[in-house]
DNA sequence: CAGTGGTCTAGACCACCGG
DNA sequence: CGGTGGTCTAGACCACTGT
């Protein structure tokens, strides 16, 4: 009848609400309710899929969190109508950005090396001005095999922990690197956005007239545990790349 | 001793967590706790409150949300250093964008009119091709009376309701006007951003060269109960403005 | 092990909305 | 008025962390 499990596992190891925010959710991708439909009321689950009413409304809370749901104080519960949408502001790699998009991702490696931070970077993060040297990758990337920017990555990692260039060749992706071998997990960044135009390098770099628009990001990111991972500029081609974000106004 | 009230009041219209959010979040500011140190477990705040232990964890909730804080499961909750950068990706206006800027927005209309709807709005929006004509409005955006972009917005609104080029002079704000005029409070938004060179109108109107880069943001807005609000599309001066963004990995 | 946060229950009363 | 979601309580047990 409906699709997936249509009750609860009591001794499941997944949590009672997680189970029954799946339920819901397939169930409106089944079709079972229609957008702007209402769902029953919290009693009704409560006593339908025998939890208390607060694993009812934790599990709500997971779905509108998500945008399934959407609530009205009074009223009830309502399927929120489908985005035809794609990327939110969830935090990717390029990599993972590219293959979503329908990309092969690719990469030449033009330099590694050791630098002083960057003073944008010092700020960012508080660096003491007497922190170690950052690790410095300039790369250019590519989506089946055509150049689509310029990434200039500053990676706060101890001396005796470094990145060669055939390693990254091989993972193809940093963060995938920076996972694996350092158990290092992005898990939140800060992104300014402006555009510039090409300077005669970074036109050459990318095969475009010198003074062409470019998109400009530069990232901060941190890990679940708030420390500095990495700074990073990214410079895009305009004719090539744009950048999708979602927001709420904050409730 | 610490800024603001430290106890809950029992009677006050203000929800529990919603104080005893605000007392930890004065606390942090006023420097009682430094950044990456542990706040009270969960069982202290319920007797130093004198609430139960589910307010306490929604007020930890509120904050950890806010990136105020961050929890270690087993270990305990601590305080998330600050950013520097504090315009999340919360959704705002130009007007309330720029205050927080430190500048004064303004705004010269150039034109309201009713025109078709655009095909990327029709598309984003999923409006059926017999759609009526919907309120385009043409302006530049200032600071402290600089131009600083360029709007171009189209509003879902139906024919009978409309806005007169003296009442928007009079508010300044869209969004405010919409709120008390139609009470179409803006909820949700789609961007695209895309670098672009000016051309000889654009340049004239923002008083930069033709060629100059532009950041072009594509907005498409949604209400509460998920209706189509607005298209807007908006130039900005590269050397005048950027953009923030905050993201995290969809926890 | 003790202490932390994570999940869950079975109740209660309030605030809001519609008929 | 009855039904909805919003807030709140006082318990319980589990899962994870450090010592």
């Amino acid at each position: 009848m409906t699709a997936g499990p249509n009750r609860i596992a009591p001794f499941s190891s997944s949590p009672k609400y997680h189970q029954l925010s799946s339920i819901i959710e397939q169930q409106i991708q089944a079709g079972f309710f229609a957008p702007h439909d209402a769902i029953p009321g919290e009693r009704e689950l409560e006593e339908k899929y025998n939890v208390s009413r607060s694993t009812v409304r934790q599990a709500i809370q997971v779905l509108t969190r998500k945008g399934v749901l959407y609530r009205e104080h009074g009223k009830g519960t309502y399927v929120a109508p489908p985005k035809l949408n794609h990327s939110l502001s969830k935090l990717t790699s390029f990599t993972a950005d590219m293959r979503q998009r329908g990309f092969k991702a690719g990469q030449r490696i033009l330099e590694i090396l050791r630098v002083e931070a960057p003073t944008r970077m010092a700020e960012a993060f508080q660096l003491p001005p007497d922190a170690p040297l950052v690790l410095r990758i300039d790369r250019v990337r590519t989506a089946d095999n055509n150049p689509m920017g310029i990434h200039t990555t500053h990676l706060v990692l101890p001396e005796h922990q470094s990145i060669s260039v055939s390693e990254l060749e091989d993972t193809g992706s940093l963060y995938e690197l920076l996972e694996t071998r350092f158990n290092l997990i992005v898990a939140e960044a800060d992104e300014t956005l402006e555009a510039t135009a090409a300077d005669s390098e970074e036109s050459r770099l990318l095969g475009v007239p010198e003074g062409s628009p470019l998109l400009l990001i530069e990232r901060t990111t941190w890990s679940i545990r708030q420390e500095p991972i990495e700074y990073c500029r990214m410079l895009y081609r305009a004719d090539k790349y744009s950048y999708y974000v979602h927001m709420d106004r904050a409730f």
